[in-house]
DNA sequence: TTTCCATGATAACATTATGTTTACACAAAT
DNA sequence: ATTTGTGTAAACATAATGTTATCATGGAAA
């Protein structure tokens, strides 16, 4: 369960600002790629499919809000997030930024250090599913220890039932179809039985020892307390 | 469609900004609440438990950053949004604030237009996956928990049950002819006869306790409080 | 009032989805 | 090399759900 590095999409018209906040980014691990206007963001954006985009709100072509409401109308990039560059006192900017979809602004003149705190910040809350410690009710899933613990007493559960079961308890009550499930635990390009999901299912249920599993006939599973 | 209105607990010790700020939430409608000082915000917050805390950094008796990581070690403020207000150059607490775990900083001194934007996009990332609840009156219904719940009391429906209760309450108060129906939840290659629509309207109406969903006779049914 | 018709109600029936068990291949641990 | 644990498949059992047939009911039109 390794955390792959972040892909971040920096478009800016001053080839200045790109290096140097290429140069501060990937200093701190993240993958980065650049753009010199509008148009040219558009498309690395789609090819590259970034994990973060940060957009100059003036830029040729089209601006960083135009840029920023194309993407937002693609379901790829829904999720996607976006920080606007600004310049310092252009309230009416910042607006229209949060209004199009963005997550964040800074505003220029650009301090690399804000900067890579607020792009940490961003991911974190993002990231938040992952590496943490899952408690739900009286139930603890350690995704870091692969433990899971009820009612203090420890459950062992096998690599294949633990994904499944953190996959389910990531999101208390959400029903999770079957098909999600097979993508998630068992990826797109394996193939097994209908009936696999269940016996994990049940191994789950019986290890645990408690009802926190339930099911939603036709629909999928849900993990509630 | 309304979403109960989001709680948000201010912490600051100039009691102007109490006032501007709480001012212009509360015209956004939120529900606003006021601290002045670390140790009410971290009273406050128990109490209230609010959805976001906007917190000044320097405050008597504990700092915005102490109130911050305090919060942060308890489960239940895992998730709580936190901004911080910060005066404007003082980038070393920027750093200390995202590295606690703040969500966003807005600096001092203050435009309200900016506040609210930053509170609203904050709401807008959290909210996303709830975005698709329906709630009529005292009827809730949710697909992503796959749960309808009718005065706090949970029911349990079918699949063709849900999803034609889906499809009623989708439109409060317009018709749906039995055709409209049948395609839409059993889709146009199915064919089922003409009283299977009636016995799930019956069992909706069963499991729902109340009448909810009205008879237009010759024509079909609809969602009505 | 009577007739007609759409819908309500019920139970029997059909169909699916899931639960359960066993067996087996394979990997990991001893 | 042997044992143990894990993941998958297959076969079957069970329970939940969906559908139909049938009859009852109640309101509107004649």
């Amino acid at each position: 369960m390794e955390t792959k590095a972040k892909r971040i999409l920096i478009a800016d018209d001053e080839p200045d600002i790109l290096e140097i906040i290429s140069y501060n980014l990937g200093k701190e691990g993240y993958e980065v790629y650049t753009a010199k206007d509008g148009n040219e963001a558009l498309e690395r954006a789609k090819q590259l499919n970034p994990d973060l985009i940060i957009l100059d709100i003036m830029m040729p072509y089209k601006t960083g809000i135009e840029v920023c409401r194309i993407l937002r109308t693609q379901p790829i990039f829904e999720q996607t997030l976006i920080i606007f560059l600004t310049a310092l006192n252009d309230e009416s900017s910042h607006i229209k930024g949060f209004e199009t979809g963005a997550d964040d602004y800074v505003t220029k003149p650009i301090s690399p250090k804000i900067l890579i705190s607020r792009v940490n910040a961003l991911f974190r809350r993002i990231q938040k599913e992952d590496g943490k410690v899952l408690k739900i009710g009286n139930i603890v899933i350690d995704p870091i220890k692969y433990t899971v613990v009820v009612n203090e007493i420890e459950a062992i559960l096998a690599k294949k039932e633990f994904e499944l079961l953190f996959l389910l308890a990531s999101k208390p009550g959400r029903v999770f179809l079957r098909n999600e499930i097979l993508s998630q635990v068992w990826g797109t390009s394996v193939i097994v039985g209908d009936r696999t999901i269940d016996v994990h299912i049940r191994k789950i249920r019986q290890k645990l020892g408690i009802d926190c599993i339930t099911t939603v006939k036709g629909v999928g599973y849900k993990f509630d307390i």
